[in-house]
DNA sequence: AAAGAAAGCAACCGCATAGTT
DNA sequence: TAACTATGCGGTTGCTTTCTT
């Protein structure tokens, strides 16, 4: 039997007050981040570190953005998704002031049906079962899995502070650089060719990666 | 104006993984 | 090297708000 993150009994769920808030963000502000599971013993605060973890990260950060998304990040979304999949803290990642949660949540609410209603969907089109369990293995195609050696598919993290620990190389893949997209919602299929690209068969997409030469370029052609 | 349906969003849950002992 | 702990992630749930009839 796997051990609650918590002690239930003295933990108090649902939404946050604003008392609750400013106690975790005094704390933060003191303390910084970190240490989620004594944090809401020292903050004061009758949650378990996870809740707080997820409050501010996902509502109470300072550089948070907020308000509704831009089409061009909407565009940056369905892109990203259809390299990544559902793998929403990479994309979350190149958006700034973007949060997982965020970006999931106006996926299914609003891009999956446009998707769908153009008949351009892409659930379930990232070559994932979504029946089988999510183990990391399954999210991303194989082929796609970023190799570390690879200078081209692996970045050195640049870590945030609530990024320290890294759990996965995979997250490190430097995608939105030099992603293209052939002719909008026409895409190619392939596999990978070289350190310079790769394709997803399932996908009928064609990504490039290209050096960080060619992001000058980007601006104007990709985003 | 009221009731039901749909949409949007915040938060929780369980699992995977990295770090520590 | 195995066991344990802390953290991060994605899926899902359920409450609130908005829309439709």
């Amino acid at each position: 039997m796997r051990k609650p993150c918590c002690e239930k009994t003295e933990i108090t769920k649902g939404a946050w007050s604003k008392q609750e808030d400013q106690k975790l963000i005094d704390y933060i502000q003191k303390h910084g981040e970190g240490c989620w599971n004594s944090l809401p013993k020292a903050a004061g605060l009758r949650r378990c570190g996870k809740s707080c973890r997820l409050r501010w990260i996902n509502y109470l950060r300072p550089d948070l953005k907020r308000g509704s998304f831009g089409e061009d990040e909407e565009d940056l979304i369905i892109r990203l998704h259809a390299l990544l999949g559902n793998r929403w803290s990479l994309i979350a990642g190149r958006l700034p002031g973007r949060t997982d949660n965020e970006v999931k949540n106006y996926w299914n609410s609003h891009i999956r049906k446009k998707l769908v209603k153009m008949g351009t969907t892409t659930t379930t089109s990232t070559a994932l079962d979504p029946k089988k369990p999510h183990h990391r293995d399954n999210k991303v195609p194989l082929l796609m899995q970023p190799d570390a050696r690879n200078p081209i598919l692996f970045r050195p993290p640049a870590k945030t502070t609530d990024q320290k620990r890294a759990p996965n190389h995979d997250d490190e893949m430097d995608v939105s650089d030099s992603m293209s997209i052939n002719g909008g919602n026409q895409l190619q299929t392939g596999v990978i060719m070289s350190n310079k690209s790769f394709c997803l068969p399932d996908l009928n997409l064609d990504l490039t990666l290209s050096l960080q030469l060619a992001v000058g370029e980007r601006h104007q052609s990709d985003i």
